[in-house]
DNA sequence: TCTGGGGTCCTAGGACCC
DNA sequence: TCTGGGGTCCTAGGACCC
């Protein structure tokens, strides 16, 4: 046994604030006629991403299938998401948590981080008089509930708030941890997975409060930093910062897409990630950024996932020229008689464009192609994201227009295969185009 | 929980160098 | 020729999060 949990009130007074079934609560807020009724969002995937209260009292959970939730719910209304809606009622959310400290994080779209420590003088009051202020501005101005936890460190105001659900405030003073974690399932707290839960139990852990009873030296032996981190927090000792500064606006882009059933035919593979490659360059080109990394995975079947990393010789947001790049790159990862289920791109270490001009004239090229790029992206906007795409992701198009997906690419399509690799050797995108 | 799409962070191990 | 020990950088993959 070693040293005993830290003692004294709040040494830090860190706040964790989430919404309650927010993407729900949004469209209660925005539309009255929904409030005190079974609201759930997700429509467009055919899945619950959220539900209202009232929905989960008629047993609707996440990722329910809607056709399921019409037997269990007649009346439940379902909605498609909506994400502008959302962040805007994110903002403010996150902006009337900085009236009462600038030390916010914003974690995720319906929850935060405050640090409130050393404000109970200049608002004279205690720090869960403060909470419970805060908390009724936040049903007041936006028309839902919030919950909190208030505590010494980030994983146990993250205990906190999820303690008691919604529109409840748990205050875990340091005195009082082990009470919170006397019969607490060591996989609950934030950051501790199924994987860690297991090897934990091997161990003889089963209750938070076991974990933090060993002893640190334990702890460092057997378990990587993070998790060395959390027995710490748990112990009222805050070792995980608040990250104050926003992040820098996409830094990275990724797309996936998974298919079914799943496919072992690299043509068709290739194509969704060519799809995949063309969305993400388009969303990079909407926020005018280039990436200087990339990568890309493949995940089987059996949810193994193999990816490989490539530095860029000079940023780009060009669909093409990636698509050229990553070819045989693919072609390595791509392992016969395996099947996949998913494609995924990322770019990344974004920046914005380097406008100077080169010493050896290919600026010119590529401004031809930034030039065209801005047609493509234009009719893009005005006819819809998938009128113009490349012949190399165009069997990933047919295959999404005909709704009946199939894994297998039949054989009168391989004449498009032709047509990229001549487009290779000549350096000239082709387009194929479904404008009239 | 038999599995959606989008993220972050950490680590082990290889390559290379002195 | 063989043999160390270290350092740094890079990358693939794991684990977890919403």
């Amino acid at each position: 046994m070693s040293a005993p949990i830290a003692l004294g009130k709040f040494p830090r007074a860190i706040l964790h604030i989430d919404g309650d079934a927010f993407f729900a609560s949004c469209e209660q807020a925005r539309n009255p006629e929904l409030r005190g009724k079974p609201v759930i969002t997700g429509k467009e995937r055919g899945i619950a991403a959220s539900m209202s209260y009232e929905a989960k009292a008629k047993g609707v959970t996440r990722a329910m299938r809607l056709s399921e939730i019409k037997k269990l719910c007649p009346e439940a209304i379902i909605l498609p998401s909506d994400y502008e809606t959302y962040s805007l009622l994110s903002k403010r959310f996150f902006d009337i948590v900085r009236r009462y400290t600038p030390d916010v994080e914003e974690y995720g779209i319906d929850e935060c981080f405050a640090d409130l420590t050393g404000w109970q003088r200049p608002f004279h009051m205690s720090y869960t008089k403060i909470a419970e202020k805060l908390q009724d501005d936040l049903t007041k101005e936006l028309g839902f509930t919030f919950s909190i936890g208030l505590a010494s460190t980030k994983v146990l105001a993250k205990l906190g708030s999820k303690w008691n659900k919604p529109n409840g405030l748990t205050a875990i003073p340091n005195r009082k941890i082990h009470l919170y974690l006397e019969n607490l399932p060591i996989g609950k707290p934030w950051g501790i997975g199924p994987q860690t839960s297991s090897l934990l139990q091997k161990y003889g852990v089963h209750t938070c409060l076991d974990f933090v009873r060993r002893d640190k030296e334990w702890v460092q032996k057997y378990f990587p930093k993070p998790i060395q981190e959390i027995w710490s927090e748990l112990r009222g000792e805050s070792v995980m910062p608040l990250q104050i500064e926003p992040r820098a606006d996409h830094y990275s882009i990724q797309k996936m897409k998974t298919f079914t059933p799943p496919s072992n035919d690299p043509r068709f593979v290739f194509a969704q990630l060519c799809k995949n490659i063309e969305s993400a360059c388009m969303k990079a080109r909407g926020y005018k950024l280039e990436a200087k990394k990339v990568y890309i995975l493949l995940r089987t079947q059996n949810y193994e996932h193999h990816s490989t990393e490539v530095k860029l010789s000079r940023p780009t947001n060009f669909a093409h020229e990636l698509i050229d790049l990553l070819k045989p790159e693919f072609d390595n990862l791509f392992k016969k008689g395996v099947l996949y289920r998913a494609t995924m791109i990322g770019l990344i270490e974004l920046q914005e464009p380097n406008l100077q001009p080169d010493l050896f004239g290919s600026s010119l090229k590529i401004d031809g192609f930034r030039r065209l790029y801005e047609k493509i992206d234009e009719v893009r906007a005005k006819y819809g994201k998938h009128t113009i795409h490349f012949g190399a992701s165009f069997l990933a198009h047919q295959f999404t227009q005909h709704s009946g997906e199939r894994g297998r690419v039949p054989e009168r399509k391989n004449h498009l295969f032709k047509g990229e690799t001549s487009r290779k050797r000549v350096g000239i995108p082709t387009f194929s185009t479904e404008l009239d």
